[in-house]
DNA sequence: TGATTTCCAATGCACTTGCATTTATAATAT
DNA sequence: ATATTATAAATGCAAGTGCATTGGAAATCA
């Protein structure tokens, strides 16, 4: 592997930078609101999501969020302990459970959808225009790619 | 606060989905190698950027590196468990200590940097051409600001 | 000077995370 | 049918994190 370029560090220092302190700014709106960590939000979403309401099962969660096995499991327990999210038996396989999103757990969704909508309006929108926000998402979705073999045009 | 465009949440989920994908790209590099985390790695760059050698005070690094004191504190005692850092009585302020980077910390900074830069070139590389990285760094670097109190052109 | 306030770091505690393993069930092979 | 292997999820343990507080030293005030 031959070494970075000056544009290659510069390029990452800036994706960290404006990201951590995107994430912050996130995070502590969300405390201070009272609401539940980004990662329940984004399961909230996906359960929320299943539109028949029969309940995913934590694997299929899973393969929605990336997250380890292990940290869907533990996120589930406090979710259930919250009220979020009920475990109903799974006839079909008893090796899992399904996992519902509860009335509770929609709300606080709603509320976590302005709170995060809030968040990065206000972070991003006195920081950049609507032009550089476009194209900044073209770009950084360049990298969003799993291993491409080449440089893609 | 008015609702978020479509543009800032694709711009905020852009931007999210890049910066993790690199980010889990560069720990598994680090643990592949068996070296320690990246915050360890900026402070190590810190510490070896000190060029009189006399040592910082755990104030003057938590300034450089963005954590909390408690954060500090901690990643200090860790690096000193690895002997990557030592602690010296401060003569000025009894309150505090100096911390020195020792021989084996800058040496695995060495091997950190170079594993580093091969993962940011890796992950950049193949994704996005060197005028794309440049462009992305610059709209990035838009975001990497406090508070700013109007849009800047 | 003596009292009060501020500052630097460390730490107790509860919670979270990562890893490896375990438990239970299902699928496959013999 | 039985044994083997694979899959879904949970969990024990060690380590890391966040918060609030503490202990000690320095700075400020009366």
């Amino acid at each position: 592997m031959s070494d970075p370029t000056e544009q290659e560090l510069a390029a990452w220092a800036a994706l960290t930078r404006s990201y951590e302190r995107g994430r912050r700014h996130l995070d502590a709106m969300l405390k201070t609101a009272g609401l539940p960590t980004l990662d329940i939000f984004e399961a909230l979403g996906v359960l929320d999501g299943d539109a028949i309401g029969g309940g995913l099962t934590a694997k299929a969660l899973e393969e929605r969020l990336t997250m380890p096995q292990y940290a869907v499991s533990r996120m589930l327990d406090r979710m259930e302990r919250q009220d979020l999210i009920e475990r109903m038996p799974n006839p079909g396989d008893k090796r899992s459970k399904l996992i519902r999103i509860t009335g509770a757990g929609r709300q606080t969704r709603r509320q976590m959808e302005r709170a995060h909508g809030d968040a990065i309006s206000g972070f991003l929108r006195p920081r950049a225009k609507p032009g550089q926000l476009e194209r900044m998402a073209d770009l950084l979705n360049l990298l969003d790619q799993a291993q491409p073999d080449r440089q893609s045009g």
